[in-house]
DNA sequence: TCTTTATATAGCCAATAGGATATATATCCG
DNA sequence: CGGATATATATCCTATTGGCTATATAAAGA
């Protein structure tokens, strides 16, 4: 499908996008310097970061001949939202939080 | 790729299984439970779930004629602790709610 | 202008995805 | 046993994915 969260999670389904990503983090990069450490020809990356960018996962612009990639947050900030909202499945001290929560209401002149 | 990350996010990547997970948020089901909602065949919703379960994402019992379908949550923490490490980047309260959260474990309520 | 560098695009190919239908298997019940 | 119900599997089909090579485009610099 095509729906923002789809397009975000297929993107990210891929080690080497997610590595695009990592190495994103800590600044903008070039096609060339994101090539560099994968044993992958410019085109394929060149994929990569068309799949990124249709995501909205990076932005480009543009610098002489180079196009650097910057990694723009706000999909993996809807992806954490959804996830977010399965986080009591897994998190102990979300359960404790809730309780904590739940006892500041039931005695809520106290503290 | 099939590293347990990639299939995650692959799995999560179809708003269909989305609506799986969530739908066994509640509880389990069936997979008949489970065709109703949508509008596709019996065995698509099967090979969806066979996606998930391969996933980690669910598992499945036998009870008589049927399969219940389960919520296994490890694998949504793991994707939940990949994307916490891009949290900085958007959540402005970040350094604040770190700091929040490094109180709550000093707490020694539990462990 | 001509060459070099950086990047994008086109086209090829094998594998996978996600739907369908038809059929097999497993279990319950009369 | 035999039928009904629940689910899985096999097969088909089309579209997409992710790699490749070859080539086009864009800007820089001699």
């Amino acid at each position: 499908m095509d729906d923002p969260l789809s397009l975000s999670f297929a993107a990210l389904a891929d080690p080497t996008r997610r590595a695009i990503l990592a190495r994103l983090s800590s600044g903008e990069a070039t096609v060339m310097e994101l090539v560099a450490p994968f044993d992958m020809k410019q085109p394929s990356i060149s994929k990569h970061l068309k799949v990124l960018e249709h995501a909205g996962l990076i932005s480009r612009r543009r610098e002489a001949q180079m196009r650097p990639c910057k990694l723009e947050p706000a999909p993996l900030r809807d992806v954490s939202r959804w996830i977010e909202a399965y986080r009591h499945l897994w998190d102990d001290s979300f359960d404790q939080l809730d309780a904590y929560l739940r006892e500041l209401q039931a005695t809520p002149s106290k503290e």
